[in-house]
DNA sequence: ACCCATTATTAACATGTGTTAGCAACGTAC
DNA sequence: GTACGTTGCTAACACATGTTAATAATGGGT
């Protein structure tokens, strides 16, 4: 229509500077006319860089959004993200498969969630030579990963419970999906539970010693299941070690319910350390770990990768128990006549 | 290598049956030595669609992600996406424009987020021809739009205070940006405003009666602007009204830092109900909207415009106020000689 | 008038795919 | 032995861009 090339329109848009006035205007008068601009995709086909950053999340969306958790750790990552100019790709599994969500993601690289280093996924990105950090797994050496501290949480909680005079308890935990029956528990999960196991050890008790529920994390699902603990009437628990932040606020809403006191007539503590948990009366003793820090971290080591700067760095955060309003001493009623009182 | 076309390795991998079996399995094999995967960018440039849907967001992500309301708007989006096996791109402005950040944007349409029909980002989406649903704008004949009925909520919330025997209130709203300077209040603001002026009206008063406040919808601002407001001695208000649950809940904890109880000294209200307002204690009173159904809604539409089905869809989604704790009548000692009382 | 330098513009290539029309080869029926 | 349908594959095109090296045009100096 203009009668030049395609190469000057390229040229028109991207370095105006090297055309001459005359053409240039003549090229945009022509472009806004036809409703002409520069597609996307071919742009980043040929740049071979889309400016954004996948996620890829082990669950459907809906639960992901619905979960506090990953607000508060997408915070994080949406940081790097606004800083570096780039947007945030979320996938999701593709019919229940994160392996099939891999090709469908337009991103220069991804951040995994809770993905072990010996998943097919991971072997499919380093294939493809896309750079990803794997998150809330668990260290491995050419691998750049960022995890927590969660055995020394999980041991400090415990402790605290046990000292508070404890003994007759319940670990309310995460479903750890079908994958445990063949491997056993992994990353955080495996090192909370090990923090657990060894907080026990101390006193001389055992994880078979305490009632273990496992359930998938939602406020729903620790409500329900703390209902189902309280029902056994004679082995009640006077306390409850929740190995999440939304499975504690369940718990706390079934024992209101159930007309109990918290922490009077039961102790209640979290993981995590969400926001929420210090909006909620009573205030939650929970495990704080630096959930936005670690998408921020995350996001940072993927993009020194997408850049092809450092290798394959490693961060272990730490984590801190933080003691509210939940957990209390053992009431005096029951704090007899149960093993190692 | 394999001594074949290019068109053969597609067919290998899209429409294996129209090869024999022998040429077929040396394309794998030659593949799988290479390495070799079908280029996601180049896939979606030939097929012209993404499998991923964009929401246009007014704020950073870093905000987004840290507000409650989003995470349970982009759960409804996510819903739709995780039944049609989309992905989710976030889009924030990009160098604080949202209309740069849509050619950064790999999708096959945009849920847009907050804007009027009369913005230049619409333009720009009609102009290129992607698919778009507008969410919290105004009715408009030839764009399809999802919006709330926040008039009638806000009359009734209003309404309810009023009722309670409150007569000095403040408004807790939020900052409508620079903006509003030229055009006014705009979308679901202007409605939330124009239905507490209407309720006002009815016993006589004015939007000019009471206490205007507005700041940023984060809980931190809701805290600092309820201890400012209850600063000012002989005039602190006996209710709040907040325009969004997330500023009320800092004002929840503004009072309770300041030895008020709420409701008994203050009553408070919220906008939104979102989920955490039934945790708080005490229970947030506010005006329901349905969130996740506006992003379901939302994205339906978009599905529906991406497919080139239903052409300009309007859903106007409705409210209803959710009486819980965190209103009541207003104390005896200051409800004497004030207007109307 | 001629050479050179500078500027404006373009042809050709590279980024990787999916699709369509068509060409060989091959077997089968008559 | 020839006409015909089927199978297996390929050439050419379309999707749209950005980049580089080469070419055309222009003006100025001698």
């Amino acid at each position: 229509m203009v009668g030049v090339s395609r190469s000057a329109v390229s040229f028109a848009f991207n370095s105006p500077e090297r055309l001459s006035v005359a053409t240039r205007d003549r090229i945009f008068a022509a472009a806004k006319e036809l409703g002409y601009s520069p597609n996307t995709l071919a742009r980043m086909l040929q740049a071979g860089q889309t400016q954004s950053l996948g996620v890829l999340l082990p669950q459907n969306l809906a639960k992901i959004m619905e979960n506090p958790y990953y607000a508060r750790f997408l915070t994080g990552v949406g940081q790097v993200c606004d800083e570096q100019g780039f947007t945030l790709l979320l996938t999701p599994p593709l019919r229940d498969s994160m392996l099939k969500a891999i090709p469908y993601a337009a991103v220069d690289g991804f951040v995994v969630c809770g993905l072990e280093h010996d998943r097919g996924e991971v072997a499919e990105l380093q294939r493809r030579g896309i750079p990803f950090v794997l998150v809330d797994s668990s260290p491995w050496a050419d691998v750049p990963s960022v995890d927590v501290d969660d055995e020394s949480g999980a041991r400090e909680v415990t402790r605290h419970i046990l000292e508070l005079g404890h003994r007759r308890m319940a670990l309310l935990s995460i479903d750890p999906g079908p994958e445990r029956a063949e491997r056993g528990y992994r990353g955080p999960l495996a090192r909370r539970m090990a923090g657990v196991a060894d907080a026990l050890s101390q006193v001389g008790m055992d994880l078979k010693d305490i009632n273990l529920v496992e359930v998938p994390a939602t406020r729903m699902d620790g409500y329900r299941a703390a209902k189902a603990l309280m029902a056994t009437a004679e082995a009640a628990p006077t306390a409850i070690i929740a190995l999440s932040d939304i499975l504690a606020f369940g718990a706390v809403d079934a024992l209101h319910d159930l007309g109990l006191r918290v922490p009077e007539d039961v102790s209640v503590t979290g993981f995590d350390d969400l926001p929420e948990s210090a909006w909620l009366r009573p205030r939650l003793t929970s495990v704080r770990q630096a959930i936005a820090a670690k998408g921020r971290t995350a996001a940072d080591f993927l993009i020194s990768a997408i850049r092809g700067e450092d290798q394959h760095p490693h961060q272990l955060l730490g984590t801190s128990l933080i003691v509210r309003d939940s957990s209390a001493r053992v009431p005096a009623a029951q704090s007899t006549g149960l093993p190692n009182a």
